[in-house]
DNA sequence: ACCAGAGCGGAACGATCCGTTCCACTGCTA
DNA sequence: TAGCAGTGGAACGGATCGTTCCGCTCTGGT
C-alpha cells in the first residue's frame, strides 16, 4: 500500500487525532478548525463522516471505550484502593471526561453508545464497591461522588495541556485524600448525588 | 415615588437579577434571554447599559465585591480554619466564581475591576496564610490550590439550582477533608499552580 | 385638561459564524 | 492513457445575536 491509498489511510488517523485535540479544547469548535488542525481540506472530513454529529459520536464512543478499558484494567489490580486511584488517575490524565460527558448533548446518542455507557457505569460501580468493602474508601462516599470528582478535575484547565495534566493530578490527590477512609471525621453533608442527577446530559430531547 | 418612576426603579433591580440568573446558567447567553427572563423589552436593557459588555462588567464587578466582602468577614473570624472554610462555603454557595472568572474574557476589564481583583487576591492570600501558620491547612497547600478548589466546585452542576448548591457543599466537604492538616500523608504531586497560570482568563488581548 | 417626552416593547437590520455542498483539480491505478 | 477516488477550498444558505429604531403608552408638570 502506497501513494494515494497511503495518504488516505494516514488522513484517517490524522483527522481523528486533530478532532480529538480540537474538541477537547473546545467542544463547540467549528468543523473547519478540525480540518485546519489536521492540515487537510474540509472534503477529506466529509468523505469519512456524514457530518459533524457522526464525528462527535465517534469521538465520544472512543472515549467511552477507553473508560471501559481502564476500568477493566483497574479491576485486575488486587488492591482495591490502588485499583480505584490508579483508574481515576488514568481517566483524568487522558481527559476522558471531556471526550464523553462534555460532548454529550451535542448529538443524538446511538443505542450502541448507550450500551457502552451502561457497561462503563457498572464497571465503575464495581470499582467503588470493592473499595468500600475494603474499608479503604470512606463509608459515606458513593459512586456518584466519584463521578463528580471526574467532573471537577476536568474543570481544572490552563492554556498549556501538559501543565493542565500536572495540575489535575495535584487536584486529584487533594480529592483522594478527602475520599480515603483512614481518619475520623464528620459525615458528608446532604444526600449523595443520584445517578439521574448526573446523567442529565445524556437525556434525549 | 410611584407610577412610572416606580416601575423604572423596579426594572433596575429586576433586570440585574435576571441577568445574574441567566448568565450564571450560561455565560454566553444572548441578551434577549435576559430581557425575556426579566419580563421586559430589550429597550429597557439598552436604556440602562450601553451594551452587553457593560452589563457583564457590572455583574462581574458585583461578584468581585461580594468576594471581597466575604473574605473580610472571614478574616474577622478568630479561628483561622473556620474562617477559611466558612469563606469557601459562602463563596461556593453564592456561585461567585461563575460571576467572576467565567465572565472574564467576555469583556475588556476596567482598571477599577483590576484593583478590586487585586484586593480580593490579597485577602484570600491572608486567609490561606493564617490557616497555614495555624497548622490547620496542610503545609504543602498554596493559595492557588484554593483557587482551583473554587473552579472545581463551580464545575459541579445539575439542572436544579438548589440541588446544585447541595452537591457543591458535599463536594467542598470532600476537598476540605483533603486540605486539612491532621494526618500523615504524601506531599501533593507536581509544582503548585502559579498565579499567572490561574489568571489567564483575565489577560487583555 | 393637556401635551411633551421619558420609558418601553419588540420588529427589523446587519454582521458574523458555521455546517454543508459543490466543483475543479490531482495523480494513482487498471 | 482514461477514468475516478480523493482532495482543497470557495461559495451558499441558514441560524444566531447585538444593536438600532419606530411607534405606542402613560405620567407628571403646567
Amino acid at each position: 500500500m502506497s501513494g494515494r491509498k497511503q495518504q488516505a489511510a494516514r488522513n484517517d488517523t490524522v483527522i481523528l487525532e486533530a478532532a480529538r485535540e480540537v474538541f477537547l479544547a473546545d467542544p463547540k469548535a467549528p468543523i473547519a478548525a478540525v480540518a485546519e488542525r489536521a492540515g487537510v481540506g474540509i472534503s477529506a472530513l466529509y468523505r469519512r463522516y456524514s457530518g459533524k454529529e457522526e464525528l462527535l459520536r465517534r469521538l465520544c464512543h472512543d472515549g467511552l471505550l477507553l473508560f471501559v478499558a481502564q476500568a477493566q484494567a483497574a479491576l485486575a489490580e488486587p488492591d482495591p484502593w490502588r485499583g480505584l486511584t490508579g483508574f481515576l488517575s488514568a481517566v483524568v490524565d487522558a481527559d476522558v471526561h471531556s471526550l464523553t460527558v462534555h460532548l454529550a448533548g451535542t448529538f443524538t446518542p446511538t443505542p450502541e453508545m448507550g450500551a457502552t455507557a451502561r457497561q462503563a457505569g457498572e464497571l465503575a460501580a464495581r470499582l467503588v464497591q470493592r473499595a468500600l468493602d475494603d474499608n479503604s474508601l470512606r463509608p459515606d462516599a458513593v459512586l456518584a461522588d466519584v463521578t463528580l470528582l471526574l467532573e471537577s478535575c476536568a474543570a481544572v484547565r490552563v492554556p498549556d495541556p501538559a501543565r493542565t495534566r500536572e495540575l489535575r493530578a495535584r487536584h486529584l490527590a487533594l480529592l483522594l485524600d478527602g475520599l480515603a477512609a483512614d481518619r475520623d471525621r464528620a459525615d458528608l453533608p446532604g444526600p449523595p448525588p443520584t445517578p439521574a442527577e448526573l446523567n442529565w446530559r445524556w437525556r434525549t430531547p
